[in-house]
Formats: structure tokens, C-alpha cells, sequence
DNA sequence: GTAGAATAGTTTAATAATAGAACTATATCA
DNA sequence: TGATATAGTTCTATTATTAAACTATTCTAC
């Protein structure tokens, strides 16, 4: 690929990436309950999906230290959306589970959500929508493998 | 696009972006030096961008209230990165623009960022990554016509 | 031309997410 | 067993954010 097409490439990814992120961020930051923050309700879906995960598997996936996940599920469990459960084997491990209350109000912003997300997404072609989704998880992959950015910077000590 | 298909690419999407932006954000994040967020240096790059915008152009791009972005401006004011210019045809406007100083700072980061983004994106073939572009942008503009969204909300009354 | 409405931007107070360091408790390992 | 590593929390400080109240202007409708 060639120098200039390149840098004209990235800085095009660059603007859609800015403008998609934060008008998407705005739209469903509405959708949202009073109660319920756009990172709370990431981290409810998480735990929705990845039954019983702890704290640091949080902290890995977010991309974020321990203490920040720390103050977020005592947030949510403050709210008795979820619990923690300690493990009896090891016991410096906490498991994290979605009380039936946390489940109802992750499931509809979940159903929110992709009434809006639909909106736009039916405006493709089946195609092009394919496509897109294919290139943009092929990318997710590459980033998840060049990994040697984390330890030292998100982890503490 | 039948229904059941519809909803695994939206689960795919959203499975996507989040991973995409919390490691590229992640990643963005130790490019930055010591006394720079992420969000001062997009706001940096969108003034590199466009001259003498003012906060309330700011306000509307960002999605966010005019009081957050006056909060973002004083500090970049205050590390000599940007100076207000007040408009004297209206005296309620103040204009906005970088110092040659933040100029700098901004094209530093920019080439760092680049450098980090065309590692991932020389992966895939430039017909590939063209069309991923072309589909994201579209994507973008009908974002920013569905603008219903707005007033009442990130306006402050 | 003036009163009332709208607009641009700031201030203030409160909340949330975050980093980083120090800490507790537990487990592993050599 | 003693040193080291790991899981998670606490504490402190910073940043981004909202919402409401506010100042200073400009616009507008009468």
C-alpha cells in the first residue's frame, strides 16, 4: 500500500472513528436510566455474557487497572444489580454474578439498544454490512494480539 | 435483511467496537505524554483542524455540554497550549486556536498515532481497507443526520 | 428604541471513571 | 518455611462530565 494512500486511510479512520464513538456514545447515553451509567452497563453486559468473572479479568478486558473496576462494581452492587461471590478454593478470588435485577435491566438496554443500532445498521446492503462487520473483527483480533502494551501500564506495580 | 441476521450483526458490531476502542484507546494512551488526555488532545486536533472554532462548535462535535468543554479549554489554556480569542464584531464569541506550541504538541502525537494505526491497518489489503473505510463513513454521515437526538440534552437549556 | 427572548460562555457543585500507591489476605514456589 | 506473586480493596488526586445558575451580549417583536 502506498505511503500517501496509507496516512490518507488512517486519517479517514481517524475522523469516522471520532464522529461513529461519539454521536453513538450521545444516542444511547439517552437510553440509558437515570440510575445507570454507559461504562456500568458495559460492565453488566460483560458479566451478562462471562458468568461468574472476577475483578482482574474485568480490569484486562477493559483495558483499565483493578481499583477503577474496584469503584464501578461497588457502584453497581450499591444498586443490587450484582454480587460477589468468593470462591472456596482460593479465596483472595472474588466471582462476580448479575442478580436477577441486574439481568432484567441489562437485557433492556440491551433490547434499547439494538432497536437503535438497527436503525442504522438496515440502512446497508446485507453485503456491505457483512463485509464491514468481517474487516472491523479482523481488526478487533489484531489488536487483542498485539498485547505487548499492557503490564506495567495497567496493572499496578 | 431477515431478522435473526440483523441481530448477529449488531451483536457482532457492538462486540467489535468496544474491544476496537478500549485497546486503540489503550494503546493511544501511553503514545500521550505525561501532561496530555486523550480527550485534550482530540480537542487539540479537531482546533489543529479547524481554525478558530469556538466552544460551542466544540460542544456540538464532542456531543458533550458547552461546561465541560470550557473546563477542557481552561486547562489547555493553562499548559500554554491554546489561546481565546475574542471576536469583536460579536463580544459574546470567543475564538479558539492553538498556540505554536500546541501546534507542535499536536503534530507530535498525530505522527505517533499514525505510526500505531498503520501497523494495524498495513494488515489488510488496500481494497479491504478501503471498503471497511468507505462503509464507516457512510456510516458517520447517517450518524450525523439522525441528530434528533440533540437539544435538550447536551445544551444546557 | 426598548423589553423580553435567545445565545455564548463561565462558574459552581456534584458524580463517575480513572491512575497509582499503599495495603490486606491468600497462595505459590524454591 | 520464607520470599514472592496474585486478587482485590482503600485512599488520594485528577479529569470529564452534567445541570443549574449566572454574566454579558445580541436579536427580535412590538
Amino acid at each position: 500500500m502506498d505511503r500517501e494512500l496509507l496516512k490518507q486511510i488512517v486519517d479517514r479512520y481517524e475522523a469516522a472513528n471520532f464522529l461513529v464513538n461519539r454521536r453513538l456514545n450521545a444516542m444511547i447515553r439517552e437510553l440509558m436510566p437515570e440510575e445507570l451509567t454507559i461504562d456500568q452497563f458495559a460492565t453488566l453486559r460483560y458479566l451478562r455474557m462471562n458468568e461468574k468473572s472476577t475483578s482482574s479479568e474485568l480490569a484486562d478486558i477493559f483495558c483499565v487497572g483493578k481499583s477503577s473496576i474496584t469503584a464501578i462494581i461497588t457502584r453497581l452492587f450499591d444498586k443490587s444489580l450484582l454480587v460477589r461471590i468468593p470462591d472456596d478454593k482460593d479465596r483472595r478470588v472474588t466471582y462476580l454474578a448479575l442478580t436477577e435485577e441486574g439481568k432484567r435491566m441489562c437485557d433492556m438496554m440491551e433490547e434499547k439498544i439494538h432497536t437503535l443500532l438497527s436503525k442504522f445498521i438496515t440502512q446497508f446492503d446485507e453485503q456491505e454490512a457483512l463485509s464491514f462487520i468481517h474487516t472491523f473483527e479482523k481488526l478487533a483480533a489484531r489488536l487483542m494480539q498485539g498485547e505487548e502494551y499492557r503490564d506495567e501500564n495497567h496493572t499496578e506495580v
